[in-house]
DNA sequence: AGCACGCCGACT
DNA sequence: GTCGGCGTGCTC
């Protein structure tokens, strides 16, 4: 019988390993092409990820590809070589990180789609004037039309959705068309669309940056800039740069859903040109976004996490944008981080790498100390605006009511009175209220979880935040009968508080509840640029990314919750709240204050807050994490053990331990096993694991050889192990 | 992970 | 007498 060979095919299966499958006669399978192959009783589909001769497998039990649902690779080599070092760095199977990187239809074997040239739509005189003389009539037309810049520019479906915060089908368009107020014109791409307005002078420290970014450096640029310092206008004029040098660009995202006005600046400024890539897609146009940038039909992707592994067939920039976000790191099944992996693949692929922040991670900071980075400032404000300082308000002095102290209300009044906005965050997400007995100190608690259940305003229902159990609310204590009490601060309260207060002003709360909904948390940000005097109640979604004009003062409820934290990184995510919540405190005229309500301001890094002086706030905390051989210093990896009962998790916990003891290299610690933070979660318990080495070679050999010695042993089957390397948060 | 095979309780 | 519970074993 004639062999044409072996193909090493990935799977989605939680399996360490490939599967070797005879090539048919006839067929030529390549590395990165899907195939169909029968898998135990039923078929599969997989991606080659390697050819060979022959196979290490008994010739008996080796079984024949049936074939490819596509005529050649859909996943680049680099790709592919990337997604490999990914499942080896992460230490996780090879199959699921490779199938995770394709867009679920492909991965269930549908054949790709079709690419069809999608229309520009731009203004005609007649729409110009009908928009000029208020003709439009429906709100929808309307808010389509207001989309478009005023002339000449020219945009596709999906920019109108995103600019306009709307579904725009083909429909809606084509009855535009027919009143004469729209018409269509060719794709011309190439051309970028010039800057908003004429003309937009780059700063000089802009001009630096840009000149900076040598193709043929192979270290990644950090970008530094203060909020509103025009960090988006250098990207954009980087990405022009490489479009016009024919090349694609990656653009990184931490979340769409948060900043529809990038993804749309990015769109208007490369009009027709731009796929856009994240979850909230639909399935349909996911995989027609994804198949436009594999065949180089559009030249820039914007997207969040997952778009790391799109195939390019003409990269030339890769860029980072809030690299500091945690959302860059997957939490769950392959936990890689997207911002470091960026770096990974610019090596791979030699192509810039470009990471932005105002508050960029203590680990990109040391890199670029060391010059593993280059590092480009933006300092000023193109606008000539200065952040502003950081003032305290001791609770001990004035205590808070409902998590406001009078200082802080004072402040908001007068900044109210000037026709400016307040925003107040408050720091930690899901500190809803938790029913509870005054009499007896009894407490509402998840059956299934470590939670108190929380209970909201507006429904008669109480809720755990870790696994979604509901119950009826209680309205008396279980154990002694008496009136239950809602206890704690949530922002619903905060909001109804507030109202109490300035009853005359507007309050728009932001948080996860509040803008779950399609299209409420663009109409909340729209309502908070029209509004003048108001106040906005919300958690972190506040301080992220939005540009809004007219907020004088920031106040944070409770800052010590996250800055005297034990978690690793909590310090270093409220110092990067704080900064970023001063970002958008005076950015029009009259400056702006930022008010923390602590009861610990004599406290040093209290004192040494400065959201001018980002990096010089940090060098306590580099300090800190120097002494405890924490990262950047050290490396760390987490184990965690999951099991039904708390004796069988750590019991294997131990059994874990003793694997990592046992084939411990170079200078590594193994910690635990330990109860994991949240001990129980859906009825299951978890015990942890950490791993600290100096070096993380010996971080990753003890990982890779431990983990093949405890497979090979038989672990029972309800004992989940999950590895996370270079863990955001301990918890 | 799926998906089967395989040996013990309450039902048409 | 069987339908079905989920324990364990394998997938090129």
């Amino acid at each position: 019988m004639p062999e044409t060979g072996i193909a090493q095919v990935a799977l989605d299966r939680p399996l360490d390993r490939l599967f070797d499958y005879r090539i048919p006669a006839g067929t030529d399978l390549r590395a990165g092409q899907r195939v169909r192959v029968p898998f135990g009783r039923s078929e599969a589909i997989g991606i080659v990820v390697a050819l060979a001769d022959q196979s290490d497998v008994p010739e008996n039990k080796l079984r024949e590809a049936l074939g490819s649902p596509d005529p050649g690779p859909i996943l680049t080599p680099t790709v592919l070589e990337l997604l490999r070092f990914g499942a080896r760095y992460y230490h996780h199977p090879l199959g699921e990180a490779v199938l995770g990187a394709l867009p679920p239809g492909l991965r269930r074997g549908h054949p790709l789609p079709g690419l069809t040239p999608e229309p520009l739509w731009r203004l005609t005189p007649e729409g110009h004037a009908a928009l000029a003389e208020g003709q439009v009539r429906g709100r929808r037309q309307l808010a389509i039309l207001r989309a478009l810049p005023a002339l000449g520019a020219a945009l596709d479906r999906t920019t109108l959705a995103t600019t306009a915060a709307l579904q725009i089908t083909a429909k809606d368009l084509r009855q535009l068309e027919a009143r004469g107020w729209l018409e269509q014109t060719r794709a011309a791409p190439g051309e970028p669309a010039p800057p908003s307005g004429t003309d937009y002078t780059l700063t000089p420290e802009q001009e630096t940056a840009i000149a900076a970014l040598a193709p043929d450096d192979p270290r990644p640029m950090l970008l530094e800039g203060v909020t509103g310092s025009g960090k988006t206008e250098v990207y954009l004029r980087m990405a022009a740069d490489a479009v016009a040098r024919g090349r694609q660009v990656l653009f990184l995202i931490p979340e769409i859903a948060l900043t529809p006005q990038l993804a749309g600046r990015i769109q208007q400024r490369f009009p027709g040109q731009v796929a856009l890539l994240h979850s909230g897609l639909a399935e349909g146009e996911r995989l027609r976004a994804w198949e436009a940038a594999r065949q180089g039909e559009r030249r820039i992707v914007v997207g969040t996490r997952s778009a790391l592994f799109v195939p390019l067939p003409e990269p030339g920039l890769i860029i980072v944008d809030e690299e500091h976000d945690s959302a860059f790191k997957q939490q769950d099944g392959f936990r890689y981080s997207a911002r470091d992996l960026a770096v990974k693949r610019g090596q791979l692929e030699h192509t810039p790498v470009v990471l932005g922040s105002a508050t960029p991670t203590l680990e990109t900071l040391h890199a670029a100390r060391q010059g593993r980075y280059t590092h480009v400032h933006l300092r000023t404000r193109p606008d000539g605006t200065q952040p502003p300082g950081v003032e305290t308000i001791d609770t001990r002095v004035h205590s808070p009511d409902e998590g406001l102290t009078a200082p802080l209300l004072d402040a908001m009044q007068q900044t109210l009175a000037e026709g400016q906005q307040c925003f107040v965050l408050l720091n930690r997400r899901g500190f809803a209220r938790v029913l509870t007995c005054e009499a007896c100190g009894w407490v509402a608690d998840c059956p299934d979880c470590d939670a108190h259940l929380t209970v909201h305003a507006h429904d008669r229902r109480a809720i755990c935040h870790l696994c979604g159990h509901q119950e009826p609310r209680a309205e008396r204590c279980p154990e002694c009968g008496e009136t239950l009490a809602h206890r704690g601060l949530g922002t619903q309260r905060l909001e109804q508080a507030l109202a109490r207060h300035f009853p005359q002003t507007p309050i728009i709360r932001l948080d996860r509840d509040s803008v779950r909904h399609k299209g409420a948390l663009e109409a909340a940000l729209d309502r908070i640029r029209r509004l003048d005097a108001a106040i906005v109640v919300g958690t972190q979604m506040l301080a992220k990314g939005h540009d809004f004009p007219r907020v004088g003062l920031v106040g944070v409820i409770d800052v010590d919750q996250g800055l005297f934290s034990v978690d690793l990184r909590a310090t270093e995510h409220t110092l990067q709240l704080i900064v970023q919540a001063a970002g958008r405190a005076g950015r029009g005229d009259g400056g702006g204050r930022v008010l923390l309500q602590t009861g610990h301001p004599d406290h040093p890094l209290m004192r040494g807050l400065d959201a001018r002086k980002y990096p010089e706030m940090l060098e306590p905390l580099l300090a800190e994490r120097e002494a405890a051989g924490l990262p950047p210093y050290g490396h760390l990896a987490l184990v965690r053990v999951e099991a039904a009962e708390a004796a069988a998790a750590h019991r294997h916990a131990e059994t874990i331990a003793g694997h990592l003891l046992a084939t411990r290299h170079g200078e590594l610690r193994v910690l635990g096993p330990a109860p994991a933070p949240r001990h129980r979660v859906n009825r299951r318990f978890r015990e942890q694991i950490l791993l600290r080495a100096a070096e993380r070679q010996a971080l990753h050999r003890t990982l890779a050889q431990a983990r093949h010695s405890w497979q090979t042993e038989d672990l029972p089957r309800g004992v989940r192990i999950a590895i996370d390397v270079d863990p955001v948060s301990l918890a």
